[in-house]
DNA sequence: ATCTTTGTTCGTAATTTTACGAAATACGAA
DNA sequence: TTCGTATTTCGTAAAATTACGAACAAAGAT
């Protein structure tokens, strides 16, 4: 049994989605565009003092993930939330805190170590 | 102004949180332990054909992100959820993913980069 | 046609992550 | 105490991440 039969497309899914979240100049950017519409990728720029490349790569990072996507505004880029792929991470998360069978937990009463 | 006072501890704490969950084996451990209660580190060696060190260093990486916790059980470790920080995560990235403005949201209608 | 603005790609370097097997540790059982 | 089980730590290596500045590319403005 490979490992890759063991762990689900979901699961594999939501680390990607987690694995690009796993950066707190990317949760920012998240957090912006969750809150306050589109945005430019200048505007972010300003804001985040760190090199544009490196912005660059970060936003290509949420790219990739399908989190975000971008468009063409010339000569700038407006980026968005992908709501379709953002949706689904939140159902993947959810999905998995919340469990099926809550009463079956137990309590963790030892040395906690 | 520097990165680190832009970023909030909120969001730093969320990356945080998304860092540890950013691979497949992880998200495969938190979610058995979200369904099925507490589990003993030898379980999931059985399951997953990784060296056990390999996932000793994911646990860690859980442990040390403050998702879940062990607690001996000689000669055995039982590792459980920590259901603080957990729902600490759960409500970052809810409340992250709820916009406060969702009336403002724009849509994107250009061309897709 | 050239300039300017915007953003990506390239080259590079430091750090971190991932993974393994071997060795070490902890501890109950014999 | 010695043995066996369960798990972590160590040493190592390959790959990925993070970051920067310089160079490059795209496209509207002059």
């Amino acid at each position: 049994m490979k490992i890759k039969e063991i762990i689900s497309e979901d699961q594999k899914r939501l680390a990607r989605y987690a694995k690009a979240l796993g950066h707190p100049v990317r949760v920012y950017v998240m957090q912006l565009l969750s809150n306050q519409a589109c945005c430019y990728s200048g505007d972010l720029s300003e804001e985040l003092p760190i090199a544009k490349s490196t912005l660059s790569q970060h936003l290509k990072e949420l790219k990739d993930a399908g989190l975000i996507q971008g468009e063409i505004e010339a000569p700038k880029i407006k980026y968005c939330i992908n709501k379709e792929n953002w949706a689904e991470a939140q159902r993947l998360f959810t999905t998995m805190a919340s469990p099926k069978k809550p009463g079956s937990l137990m309590n963790c009463q030892n040395k906690t170590v």
